[in-house]
DNA sequence: CAAGATACGTCAACATGGCTGACATATCTC
DNA sequence: GAGATATGTCAGCCATGTTGACGTATCTTG
């Protein structure tokens, strides 16, 4: 195969090569990577009966224990009543469990019972799998390309959220 | 913000840093970039009275004109009733247009018409205004860091048919 | 050339997971 | 005490996937 990575043999046209091909070459490797990737859980989602919807809130409240109702849907983008069904079916389950928020009652903290987490975990452990093999035949520095190009596709006004999934709740 | 594309500071677990919190990281960028990219599109779909669907079949018949019905559907991976009711829209609306296969007269060549075009070509301009975006904040250098671990994440058994993508037709 | 495989289409029924609109309750803030 | 906010819930709708069954035209092969 033809080295990828190499822009057009003609520059010029644009400081970065910036060609039909090359978005076109983004829009099909995400879509392909993200579909199949997802593909890579539902057959363990159907085992118990359950659907995507289902493990991005499982996954979600995994990364970010005592996250309210409301952070959540900002996450999903879904509406209140698409996630209040998913949210009741979790619960009937005894997969996640909800505690009022202590600074504000209103508010509804949202953490996994441990058979949620071992539920989260078994899914988990299907992306590590495909991701790290994706991450180690690219190398530590493709890695860092790829997550500095897909932080470029979030917006401005989401992004303090998505980093902020990786810090400690306040 | 602190430079998150800087791995752990105590390497040493494993030769390319495969942390929990690398895997999860890459997950979530892969969410929020892959359904911030298709929500782009979706306010101009549905002036048309389109949905997704439409739009990633008249995607792949803009990529690869005279593509078949069997390989369109090898590709986006779903029934031929469910691709079925899509191009029947398309066709209805003068979208797309078939021919009898030259070689296979039980084959169907799927092309865009004019119109279709055109819109493939309004909804490719959103796509590419986010991802040159994306692309040049990054970098040429992350842009092929993207795609590499990207083309890992397709299956080995899906990789021939992604990259064929890019040649015409024989 | 006849038989079977293949490419495509279509009918019917159903599941998932989005959506809008309307309304209720508890709690916080001013 | 009044109004804003966080959450829940009922009811119905839509888009897009699924399975299963069957039909027709065309190609391929013994």
């Amino acid at each position: 195969m033809a080295d990828i990575s190499r822009p057009s043999a003609s520059p010029g046209a644009s400081p970065l090569f910036l060609r039909e091909d090359e978005i076109r070459r983004g829009v099909e490797l995400l879509y392909f990577g993200y579909t199949r990737l997802t593909n890579a859980i539902d057959q363990e989602l159907a085992k118990q009966g359950l659907g995507r919807a289902h493990h991005r809130a499982l996954y979600f409240i995994a990364r970010q224990p005592d996250l309210t109702v409301g952070e959540l849907l900002r996450l999903l983008a879904i509406t209140k009543q698409s996630l209040g069904r998913v949210l009741k079916e979790l619960h009937d389950r005894d997969l996640v469990v909800t505690k009022t928020g202590p600074l504000d009652r209103r508010q509804k903290l949202l953490r996994l019972t441990d058979s949620g987490a071992a539920l989260e975990a078994e899914l988990f452990a299907q992306l590590r799998e495909r991701l790290s093999a994706a991450y180690v035949t690219a190398g530590q520095e493709s890695v860092t390309g790829f997550w500095h190009v897909l932080e470029g596709l979030v917006p401005e006004s989401d992004r303090q959220m998505v980093f902020d999934l990786r810090k400690d709740k306040a």
